[in-house]
DNA sequence: AATCACTTCCAAACCGCTTTGGATGCCGGA
DNA sequence: TCCGGCATCCAAAGCGGTTTGGAAGTGATT
């Protein structure tokens, strides 16, 4: 069964002349054992290379000691969230300190609820953190009703349970960087967001929104665009935007990715980033997509995403632990910070 | 323990009038149990929304029923390969058809090696994935010593082991990529490389001089760069060569995140991609970075990350299943496709 | 009628750990 | 001297499945 050869708790516990019981106890810390022979016990597990099997730890302790992550794939697009690496990065480095595994189900999204289902009842984790979600998402009241501990990557307008969360404050995020756009005289602000049935994407518009309302700033359809957030996305987006008679003179994007697309869009049409147009993005910090290294690139509304995934995985686990658990919630503000993306309106 | 309520072998044995045994057999699909109890017992396992606990089935069959995957985490860098969250959607496909479990340790580079040791002694884990082999990699040595069943991704250099490995031809894919150059005129090609400690991008680089060589064309050093590949990384080496007297006519490029920036480096610059500067890509169809939607963006070679993962997967799942196993390889190929970044090279 | 080969089911051992409920020995106090 | 309390340790019963080694029943063969 086992690799041959690995030691396993009866051996070492025969090989020390004590019985399993001891050896187990004087291991995991437990007071009812004679400090002698606990060094003794923990000496001869170092030498014998003794790790006890977690396949038996779970079975007797009923803990699955692991966490799940449920990535859905959409079907339609068949594209995974680009953040999704670094959310992933941020929370592994919680578990591995914490002892826990990480078990990642990648399934088409009319798949996830049957995956959750299945996650509980074969008992494969103590709880799973919820990514993506929805305006109403239904998993919330699902994961409640079935009595899997769960935290949500964000928040889902519309839902009335209560839940624990962590989000960053996208209304706000959007709301200052909008308004930094207007003070520099700005009018049409061309919007490039994610897919609006995202909830963060409805509060990222809500916040534009209310900056445009704020300043007596009419709203135009023709300026609002919502999409995957993929370069070509981006492209398209800017480019339609850009061919408009009147068109704008200052994007505001949802992601570094996108800003690839719009930035692209904009030097095609001949014109100068941060001169003829400006731009102001949100930056989830990706490792592989840094906003410049010494001076930023663009001007940003920025939130580390690798650190949402540890703070979330920390939230999570200490739910897992807690007896009685309420929901925890925590709203992160992004940072507005000034790179060489945006200048004043051109005057017309 | 497990959640109440949740039905368990016995209960539902009980319930029908069985043993355990015989309801085990019945669902598991042994052929000594008769065909109208075995019916009886799968609707009543339907009907009381019956599934196996996990943690029991691995204990008893001392199985784990999950796959490995190890993302090292560079401590210098900290930063996440960016293809890996599309390697992973494809393995992980693979792994909910099969039945297995997907365990991800996300670990600092120089823990790798324990995590490893971990994953074997403990059980939790049938067989591995290793990502991102290196020259002589050291990990290939070790997990044929520890005797746990793996798959890379890529190969290893110098490694005289034999081991199961899937990957692209990359120097094939640069060596016709550089040819390619090379018949539209350019003498002058900038390569803008990964890493140079990876594997792929040993071969990567030997497959571009190859070809030079062939042609009776010197390499330069001033044009050849290796770092990270990023954004940002792609920009400075791009400006560096741009700044150069002698400018390349071209560039060849790792990856499609590393030419978003040689693009900005390019259009910074004041040049026109494609007529005066051409590039050639490595595209690793990335979800979220289509090279175009309907017409290819950049000339590149082309091969699915994702579809990588997805063979990856089902070649471990078959090594774990193969009583006598003798390792697999497969050589994938890269396609040459051809966009609007390349063109022949200008007059001096 | 006895034997044999199936078919169909079950009891019990086992996987490797945790944990309950003592057992044992020793000491101090009444 | 006897007893209660404490410090140490152990036997055995789980956890929830799988799997081995029969046992009982049936029908066909001799």
């Amino acid at each position: 069964m086992q690799s041959p050869g690995q030691m396993n708790l009866k051996e070492l516990a025969t090989k020390l002349g004590l019985s399993p019981t001891t050896v187990s106890r004087a291991l995991n810390g437990y007071p009812e054992v004679n400090e002698e022979t606990r060094t003794r016990v923990v000496a001869a597990a170092q030498r014998y290379n003794y790790a006890p099997n977690t396949r038996a730890i779970r079975l007797a302790t009923g803990r699955a000691l692991a966490v799940g992550h449920v990535i859905p794939i959409a079907t339609r697009h068949e594209i995974v969230n680009p953040v999704f690496a670094d959310f992933i990065a941020g929370a592994g480095e919680v578990y591995s300190r914490q002892g826990y595994d990480m078990l990642l189900s990648v399934v088409s999204d009319d798949d996830e609820d049957r995956t959750y289902r299945q996650l509980k009842s074969r008992g494969s984790v103590d709880g799973v953190i919820v990514h993506a979600p929805r305006m109403n998402d239904p998993r919330i009241a699902m994961l409640t009703e079935i009595g899997m501990p769960f935290v949500v990557h964000g928040r889902a307008t519309g839902t009335t349970l209560p839940y624990s969360w962590l989000d960053v404050n996208n209304r706000r995020a959007f709301l200052r960087a909008t308004e930094f756009l207007l003070d520099l005289g700005h009018r049409r602000i061309g919007f490039v967001n994610g897919l609006e049935f995202m909830d963060f994407a409805i509060r990222r518009r809500n916040g534009y929104l209310e900056a445009l309302a704020t300043r007596g700033v009419a709203p135009d359809a023709s300026l609002m665009f919502s999409d995957e957030m993929s370069e070509s996305a981006g492209y398209a987006a800017a480019q339609r935007m850009l061919a408009l008679t009147s068109r704008p003179t200052a994007f505001l994007v949802s992601s570094m990715i996108s800003a690839m697309g719009v930035r692209r869009a904009i030097e095609g049409a001949g014109l100068v980033l941060g001169r003829d147009i400006s731009i102001i993005i949100h930056d989830d910090d990706l490792g592989y997509m840094p906003n410049g290294t010494d001076v930023p690139i663009f001007t940003a509304t920025r939130s580390s995403v690798r650190e949402a995934g540890r703070l979330t995985a920390e939230m999570l686990i200490d739910l897992i632990n807690d007896a009685t658990p309420t929901p925890r919630e925590r709203l992160l503000e992004a940072d507005l910070i000034i790179g060489q993306s945006t200048g004043p309106a051109p005057k017309a």
